[in-house]
DNA sequence: AGCGCGAAAATTGGATACACGGATGTAAGT
DNA sequence: ACTTACATCCGTGTATCCAATTTTCGCGCT
């Protein structure tokens, strides 16, 4: 593994000795959410196995992981489609994310401190610089709502946040790219979720992250994609 | 595959041409959701293959999809592990739970039919008669939310809420073997649900729904566990 | 008798090989 | 010329085989 995979790039730290599964999971992953391989996109095993210099039985198992955590849709003796969302699915999972993100929010209220209130501030002036750059901003974006998160308590919870912000991510690039100007107005929207954590009151956190992620100018757009 | 399988007991349908790897997926998730592979048991993927016909390979892609669904643990060069959970983790899924199930029941008062409400009252009347067969009462207490959720409309969020009372059924039925009269209380619980849907008022129906499922008899008990 | 080191056995991770199923292209018949 | 049936090919699913790491058991040492 010379060559630099997509993983790489989206920030995921590559140790030395991972397995070759760990290898072709995050390679795939990587594609996919930086929207190079779009949904409907067949992926064949072998194809991703000789490119990344590794056996076909590996990349099978990474396909199958990735399709339980609804990545790739597998359809039995025909392979791996990258799995498309359409507008209904997308907004489902921007529910789902808006309620357990809020659940977070209830216990970070109660619980962040000040190293955790600086990070997110510091995301925050990272999301005000990102102007017209879709990596940069989204790497800012994470980093606030993965901030604020970690200090729940939860693992689980978090893992299950991350996924589905990760599933959304390329139609979230998509919109991004056509409409730059939605990036200006998210860094107040944040600003205003921060202030709520601030505040130590758990229902007031957990309605206003809620609310911003149901209600953002970004989730109205996604819609039309 | 002549004798039965766990997966048969627990209400799992099997296809006659299932693959060996579904095959395997559902003998293990029947073994741990029953609770005869308690929390900690090592899992030897050898030992599954012989015991069900079939070769390792499948097996291994099994336990790394229940590995991606939080059943079992994977530690490298170490095999499978069925994940143990302890009591801030139970009361984190319960959590988590609450609030999708929550969301779920607000489109579910807007869209439930006469035939949805008369499945859910059929399921209602079952849990009325499990008394102490536990067993009887976790089918009529999964027919019974699986009833509602469906209505909602957003498939991956039936199935998230389905996996993760899935995780916790095994816990479900220690506390259930411990406490035999927690089950009479929970016909009211349900019935109180069933009367918010009813109302077509999604805010209610939000509120029933996290209620019972953070402030049920059962989930104060399952942290005692 | 207890602890530590080392070798053997067992188990997992990965690669190669084989069988089955679906898809495509060609040829024959209408 | 168009449709249909058959054969071939490509790709997936499963099994067997090899390498590497972990665990266990036995032996020697303190």
């Amino acid at each position: 593994m010379s060559h630099a995979t997509a993983a790489d790039r989206i920030g995921l730290e590559t140790a030395p000795d991972m397995s070759a599964r760990a290898i072709a999971y995050r390679h795939i992953l990587g594609e996919i959410r930086s929207g190079r391989l779009p949904g409907g996109t067949h992926i064949a095993a072998e194809t991703v196995a000789q490119s990344l210099g590794l056996s076909r039985m590996p990349v099978r198992e990474a396909l199958r992981q990735l399709a339980s955590e609804g990545f790739v849709t597998l359809r039995s003796n025909r392979g791996a489609l990258v799995t498309p969302l359409g507008a209904a699915e997308i907004s489902e999972l921007y529910e789902m994310r808006a309620v357990l993100e809020g659940l977070a929010m209830r216990s970070v209220a109660e619980r962040i401190d000040a190293p955790g209130l600086s990070e997110a501030e510091i995301a925050l002036e990272r999301l005000s610089r990102a102007r017209h750059d879709v990596d940069w901003f989204v790497q800012a974006h994470d980093q606030f709502h993965d901030a604020l998160a970690r200090y729940c308590h939860r693992p689980r919870l978090v893992s299950e946040i991350e996924r589905i912000r990760s599933t959304t991510e390329p139609y979230l690039r998509i919109t991004l790219r056509m409409s730059p100007t939605a990036i200006s107005n998210t860094v107040r929207e944040h600003s205003d979720v921060l202030e709520a954590v601030r505040s130590g009151d758990p229902d007031r956190a957990e309605r206003a992250m809620r609310r911003h992620i149901l209600e953002s100018d970004i989730a109205d757009l996604l819609g039309e994609v």
